[in-house]
DNA sequence: TATCGTGCATAAGGAGGCCTTATGCCAGAT
DNA sequence: ATCTGGCATAAGGCCTCCTTATGCACGATA
């Protein structure tokens, strides 16, 4: 289907002087002069082989050719028009977020809803994926991401620090007599074994990391079941403290030690560093960060 | 109606790259290369804040935004490339032809079958008017005018030079013993006797031209009327002979001298140099030009 | 597993389309 | 007769848009 379309800027511009009838009012609708509409009429002239308007004095009409092209022009236009005035409107009001099923679940579903009713017209999607996803990949506006936020491309914003320290159920804990300090924890199960944070756990505390080989626990890479499962009294685990503070507020959980281990790493709120003025992602992004500190 | 579309030359590359699902496909298309198209897609996500692609290995897939934009934009296009390409064919099927009417009755229209049927695609419209049209506030293709030739901004071309004789009927003629020298017409009532071409023939033949004062014979001013007056026995005329061929050949007028006055004008076809490569304008004027030599 | 091929992205550079300013011209209105 | 509104035209400059060249990722192929 080769082209045979004259310019489109031209188009644009015949498509304005036949709606106002006036190269001066449609150069106001355009932003330009008179004299570029004046121009752009008589190349799209030249290129059609006919006149398009006739110049009356204090007036221009359209001829017959221009009489037959006008209103179709404008139907196309009006078509355009109305295509990416929706798209603004549509693809303003979804907004997908991808994120970890922990991160979700723990700390951001309970929070949408004041962000709901803050922008009431902005849709939020989640999407819950484990790997990173790839922006030019995947169809997703904004990503929750653990890591060192260095990622090129990518806005990345610190919403809160990745720390973490044991946890476990006061049933548990009370089965040993209470757990007082470090090498209490050796008595008890560890969830997730396999979990390089409890190497750190364990070297930051100068307990010996043999214990972890014992285990057989089954890994559930996940803080949410992780948590249930200490909950269930079932072992001991690493938790996000501000993932879980409604959990040790209710009692379902304790914390037996103040100390939070801490990497440097943090929990990033990322997007595409060209998509920084979409309107729904600014709005998300200043009302996450506002959470963030506030929590 | 303030204009929010991204550039239009972008989206016509969206349109081709949605249809093909393929940047390359797209620029062999619209006979750009694939960073082009690359180029102005990225141009109209960021114009509209959303990706319309996902880059997969080896593809190209629409995102949600791409999807609901593309078939309003393909369809926005069919529609102006139907328009244009329409216009095209009834543009170039209908010729309006201006002219006097003494040229159209007596030289035209008896040719115009001729041409009609070399291109029965053409639809002449023969326009009469007497005086000179201007191209710019009327609607004309092509005019054709006695003159000079010397008309700025027009391309002309010279038909047939403006002659003329005088003539008569032949009973007439017999009315005074035949018509052997040119004394003789004053011896007759000279139609259309305020034409200063009466003055002009009087002076070449050395005849006073008091005789047209005492003439009260109504001017008619076409060589139709004059001629038909003529016929009717009613006066002597100056006619073009080329024009009349015919009725002298029928003997319905005869053409008492072979002098014929020639005063440097002419019949000529005109049209704004700047149309002067549309296929209809220069197939009239082929043919024309052709009729014209052979006439 | 290493190499090749395909398709898109990116950088640098240049040409020309397109817009602006300034001015002229025409004809209707005052 | 002058003024005014509206379009045309010329000259000039910017910036868009395209090209060339190259890189990169991934699938395919051997």
């Amino acid at each position: 289907m080769p082209d045979y379309l004259p310019p489109l800027a031209a188009i644009r511009v015949f498509e304005a002087a036949a709606r106002h009838l006036s190269f001066t009012r449609a150069a106001a609708e355009l932003g330009m002069t008179q004299a570029a509409v004046s121009y752009q009429i008589k190349v799209l002239e030249e290129r059609v082989g006919a006149p398009l308007f006739l110049r009356r004095p204090r007036e221009v009409v359209l001829t017959a050719a221009g009489l037959r092209l006008a209103p179709e022009v404008t139907r196309s236009f009006e078509i355009l028009r109305g295509a990416f005035e929706e798209l603004g409107e549509r693809e303003g009001g979804m907004l997908i977020v991808n994120t970890m099923h922990t991160f979700a679940s723990q700390w951001l579903a309970p929070r949408l809803g004041v962000f709901q009713m803050q922008h009431p017209d902005i849709a939020v999607r989640l999407e819950v994926m484990q790997r990173l996803v790839d922006f030019s990949r995947e169809e997703v506006d904004i990503v929750v991401r653990a890591g060192k936020g260095n990622w090129p491309g990518l806005v990345a914003i610190k919403l809160i620090d990745v720390r973490f320290t044991p946890m476990l159920s006061p049933e548990l804990a009370a089965s040993i007599g209470g757990v007082h300090e470090p090498a209490d924890i050796l008595k008890l199960p560890l969830l997730d074994s396999k979990d390089p944070w409890w190497i750190t756990w364990l070297t930051a505390n100068n307990l010996p990391t043999d214990v972890l080989e014992r285990q057989t626990l089954p890994s559930m890479n996940m803080q949410t079941l992780d948590a249930a499962a200490a909950m269930a009294g079932q072992g001991v685990t690493l938790l996000t403290p501000e993932y879980f503070r409604r959990e040790v507020a209710d009692g379902r959980l304790i914390q037996p030690f103040d100390q939070v281990i801490d990497e440097g790493n943090a929990y990033w709120l990322a997007y595409p560093e060209s998509r920084r003025n979409v309107p729904k992602i600014r709005a998300f992004r200043d009302w996450i960060v506002k959470e963030a500190a506030g929590a």
